[in-house]
DNA sequence: GTCTATACACCGATAGAC
DNA sequence: GTCTATCGGTGTATAGAC
């Protein structure tokens, strides 16, 4: 799916990899939007895990913008948010996972972001935080891609912005 | 394509939309290639365009905003995003088109930002556009998803940046 | 320009042998 | 559990009639 993207998924191409005949594929799952489920479902589990590992660093706001902004997953982050935009199953699974996991990073920053608020009506904690999600995501979609232009410029102003919250780190860490 | 994807656009689904057999789209394009290059350039036209309109607006890092953060147009541009992912020339056409636009962006703004900025150093002209730019789309794919979670603390963040360097704009007119 | 006819590859899914 | 055999459907693409 990273490298030929979801429509490529097929049990044909599956079975391939792991050596065997395609029609092995739904002995395991009974239809292919099993499967897709089953492996989503896995994946979100994974991302979670990451998440919260990088919210218990010690500077967990820079951490999450690092995690975020992985190219690596973020290219195959953006699939499945293509295909949530056409198929119901997994659109259910992305909303109700992205309503999840911004809660928890949200909870887990409440109270350092809530002591280094600049302004508290204007920075709260699940504003700092999905900002720093969503921008992370697309940012890090787009160096996967090759498409760089006003990147540097883009992580000056992040790098400002975490400061505020996190101050003793160096910007050049950010990146 | 936008209402079931980048894999649902065939010879047989655009001819069948025409009423017409499907062979006669191989008289017009020769390969399916062809077809979807010709629709990505039309489209790409269409968002410069009313980018540029945007920018001729009294305020128009607010009305970039409002732009980029269409839903509507946000997940077709997705879905081209995915794309890109696994076909060279749908790549090689975003990031050409990627890096013309923010060009374009940044220096029709850049008196007006750098009149107004901050900091210099932090809030430069190609920074500012395009973290608006990449917060616009992902921000509207996501509302056009129906996955909104800290939606409306973002916008207060964004509103505030907003306000930087258009002051006299009331929040209100932000979303 | 639009049609019919045809080719061949791949898709999800099922039945039944071992 | 893994296999072979088979099904109908869809995909891109070409040749040739009208």
């Amino acid at each position: 799916m990273r490298e030929q993207g979801y429509a490529a998924l097929s049990a044909r191409s599956v079975a391939a990899r792991a050596g065997l005949k395609y029609q092995i594929v739904f002995y395991y799952f009974a239809t292919m939007d099993d499967l897709l489920l089953a492996t989503y479902r896995r994946r979100t589990e994974s991302v979670l895990a990451r998440t919260e590992e990088a919210l218990s660093s010690e500077q967990p706001l820079h951490a999450l913008w690092k995690a975020s902004s992985d190219p690596f997953d973020a290219s195959l982050s953006l699939e499945y948010m293509a295909m949530s935009n056409h198929n119901a199953v997994i659109r259910a699974e992305t909303i109700a996972f992205g309503e999840r996991i911004r809660q928890v990073v949200a909870d887990r920053l409440r109270s350092r972001l809530e002591a280094a608020s600049p302004d508290p009506d204007v920075f709260t904690p699940m504003g700092v935080a999905v900002s720093v999600f969503l921008m992370g995501g697309i940012f890090g979609f787009e160096s996967a891609l090759g498409l760089a232009g006003g990147h540097r410029e883009v992580e000056a102003i992040v790098a400002w912005g975490l400061r505020q919250f996190e101050p003793e780190n160096a910007p050049a860490e950010v990146s």
